[in-house]
DNA sequence: TGTTGACATTGACGTAACGTAATAGTTTAT
DNA sequence: ATAAACTATTACGTTACGTCAATGTCAACA
């Protein structure tokens, strides 16, 4: 039970570089080191290494990867049952591609004709089931699955006015937590400004606005890593931030 | 009909910067430059970009694209149909694949023991897809559908010792093969012992072995860019020279 | 008419996930 | 004992863009 770089790498049909490679940037790490250097893989690390490469083929990213396994809450579970969900999400997605293919060969047959933005609708689609793929799982736990399906459904039917409506919104808001978020008042007039926006952009997914919903998601934001990570990146603490200043102007 | 990049990046989903990236490197070249020097996207290059999105899909390097849309005998028709099989190919991977994760949560729940080799499963299968993908059409015209599938199956029956004797045949196929190019000689020792390893090559994905079908695939490398460059890599000419061996050595 | 803001351009450097040598030590097989 | 087959580290190359930076252009509004 007990594999050499080249043993597992014929094993999971992966290069001993990228073995190599995942055990540098820490992704997975041998089991030991044997006297001569080697490296040497047990049980774990075979199972691991399943890990890690089906998220791969879901191309997450290895950063992610990691954070993912070595979550505190990680159960390996539930991530696989995510990872169904995913991969079953991802199938969908195909057979939509498929259709518009399909379909392509038709109107290349002159049977119909399609419009531009047609010609795209399998990648449109593709984004919001990214969306979906992503958070997707979580919301529909939390907030039914109503909500979600409707969501998208929202998202597709967008025209494209919309949709660009929705991403000035989307800049506005992030550019102005940011600052509100430099400010350091979550009851601030920016902070507030924050909040109303972000109901907006809410608003452009659901059908129906309620404060304990806006509390709740912007809790989730805290709470999930995934969202966590997105808003740390508009500015450090910002989930918590965005959630104290909704509670707030909830009140 | 016209657009700019910004228009037509919004339009298919992907950044300006794809766009300039792909003008750069000659794979979506504009219609038009405007007088002020702005790109100008035509209805030619709404298809064209449609057709590239679809093989950048299935993971295809954009060089390969390029060499696939700009192929002289290329047909927007079969290029699509082929893409239709890929696509459905790939959607059996996926099939595979979730049942191998619908497998390992049974495992996780104890229901069920997995071996090292089963988890991997998915991937090893995955490889023969690949293959498959890339050249399964084409052979499964010239040679019949079971020729192919029972290379397949053959390939996923190998135990992992067949398997790396097949490794192992490969190359020394290809070291021999690019020592008897450089000979020059197709009449040669050396081009005539590539020959026979590559008939032995050969029998571990067919049952039955005839000379006829070993000129016709030898031919088919030639006829074939995807196959001629891989061959291509070996040594320069290399599918020429192996196709006019084998027909000294089938003599 | 001047200015502003949203577009466009071309560099040019950064990045992820490895591939691919080059060089050198170790183990295994004949 | 010597070759073949493995291991190691170091380091530069590659693909498909992301991300500035510096600059130019166009439509609209005060």
């Amino acid at each position: 039970m007990e594999y050499t770089v080249n043993k597992l790498a014929k094993l999971a049909g992966v290069s001993t570089r990228t073995l190599r490679y995942y055990d540098e940037i820490g992704l997975l790490v041998p089991a030991r080191i044997s006297s001569n250097g080697y490296r040497i893989y047990g049980r774990n690390e075979v199972d691991r290494l399943q890990q890690i490469l089906f998220y791969r083929e879901l191309d997450v990213p290895l950063d992610e990867i990691r954070r993912i396994l070595s979550a505190d809450d990680f159960n390996g579970l539930s991530a696989l049952r995510n990872h169904l969900a995913a991969l079953k999400s991802k199938r969908e997605q195909l057979d939509l591609l498929i259709a518009n293919v399909e379909k392509t060969i038709k109107a290349m047959k002159g049977e119909i004709v399609m419009s531009d933005k047609e010609k795209f609708e399998g990648f449109l689609k593709k984004m919001v089931d990214d969306n979906e793929q992503k958070y997707g799982k979580e919301i529909r736990e939390k907030y039914g699955k109503e909500t979600v399906d409707h969501s998208n459904a929202k998202l597709l039917n967008m025209s494209r006015e919309q949709y660009a409506e929705l991403e000035k919104l989307t800049d506005e808001l992030n550019e102005t937590l940011k600052l509100a978020v430099e400010s350091g008042d979550p009851g601030g007039e920016l902070a507030q400004k924050a909040c109303e926006l972000h109901k907006k952009w809410l608003c452009f997914y659901w059908d129906e606005y309620s404060k304990e919903a806006h509390i709740g998601i912007t809790q989730m934001y805290v709470d999930d890593p995934r969202f966590a990570a997105y808003y740390e990146k508009i500015a450090p603490g910002c989930a918590e931030f965005l959630r104290d200043a909704v509670a707030i102007y909830c009140r």
